[in-house]
DNA sequence: CGATACGGTACGAGGACGGTCCTATATTCG
DNA sequence: CGAATATAGGACCGTCCTCGTACCGTATCG
């Protein structure tokens, strides 16, 4: 619920992958799909919904591929959402192309809601591909692996300020 | 895309209305479908779910109904989110009660996704019915009404900022 | 020219969401 | 007490969207 589709989640972690060598380095679709464990199918359709809204370059034809277009600090999770599931519409009534709506003006809620749905959208749009990745997180990392049932534990600490660091 | 439930749009429209008269004052189902279009068993779908999460109280019999069980200022979006569509959840493999995820200990994104996750809560958190409520929103309201056409318009100002205004 | 790898699009299965309906229970009023 | 009202808690169904797959076209390298 109020959950990014796999898609994005997928494409965040391709992302991650082409961020890790050279800056001009180039993945394959299969090399990509090996290294991630997803099916070939899926990461060639997730890389080509990332490439036509130019956030990954594109080679074609033998030792073709996949690269970057820009530097990790340059792509935002809002333009990876953008590109593989559409713009961010928190509500149909108040985000951009507004939606119809049976209250349109005498609606008491629509210009707050704009503003969640924009908050949440500039969150989104503050948040780049280089803070995903160079945000280590803390050192229990190791134990969370191990376990496969998944059992819930306590909220560790927040998490939430490490991001804020690009926000001006 | 990244949208919130209908229900849970229709859920804060209804609290909306709810918080207008005095603290005290019950509605029902039929009235709260009257004020709002909105169809009776959808209405009474949604008071359910606010009152068993403990947002509305509820009054049965003969002039029973819902009032609001706490000042609006206390209900959080994502308190409403939570009693209409489940716990907020943006990937299953970072929420709390972590998914399965095949990268477990391995994965690079993990812990940043959390604290992308805990972040998109936070800000759910922290706004309040009350917010949605008291933030009116700039003057050209009244144009908005009129055509029911929609046409997009650009953008017309930051909204972002009122939002902020109870975040300490 | 053949092999490789991207580009676009269409298709099917599965699940979530929107929406409706039915029965049981509690309260008020005559 | 009994009828009327209004919520509680389900089950139920149609539809849309997402995930995942597959096919065909096109560009590039050797």
């Amino acid at each position: 619920m109020l959950k990014i589709s796999k898609q994005v989640d997928y494409g965040i972690l391709l992302l991650a992958h082409c961020s890790g060598g050279t800056s001009d380095a180039v993945y394959s679709t299969r090399d990509l799909a090996a290294a991630s464990g997803l099916p070939v199918p899926m990461v060639s359709k997730i890389l080509k919904g990332l490439a036509r809204e130019g956030i990954l370059e594109s080679f074609r034809g033998t030792k073709g591929g996949y690269s970057l277009a820009r530097s990790a600090g340059e792509i935002t999770v809002a333009a990876i959402v953008r590109a593989l599931e559409g713009p961010v519409r928190l509500v149909d009534c108040a985000s951009e192309p507004l939606g119809p709506c049976r209250f349109r003006g005498q609606c008491r809620v629509v210009h707050p809601m704009k503003a969640l749905a924009d908050s949440v959208r500039e969150l989104l749009e503050r948040t780049t591909l280089e803070n995903l990745i160079t945000v280590p997180a803390p050192e229990e990392e190791s134990q969370a692996a191990g376990d496969s049932t998944g059992g819930a534990r306590p909220d560790p600490a927040p998490l939430t300020i490490p991001l804020r660091k690009h926000a001006q």
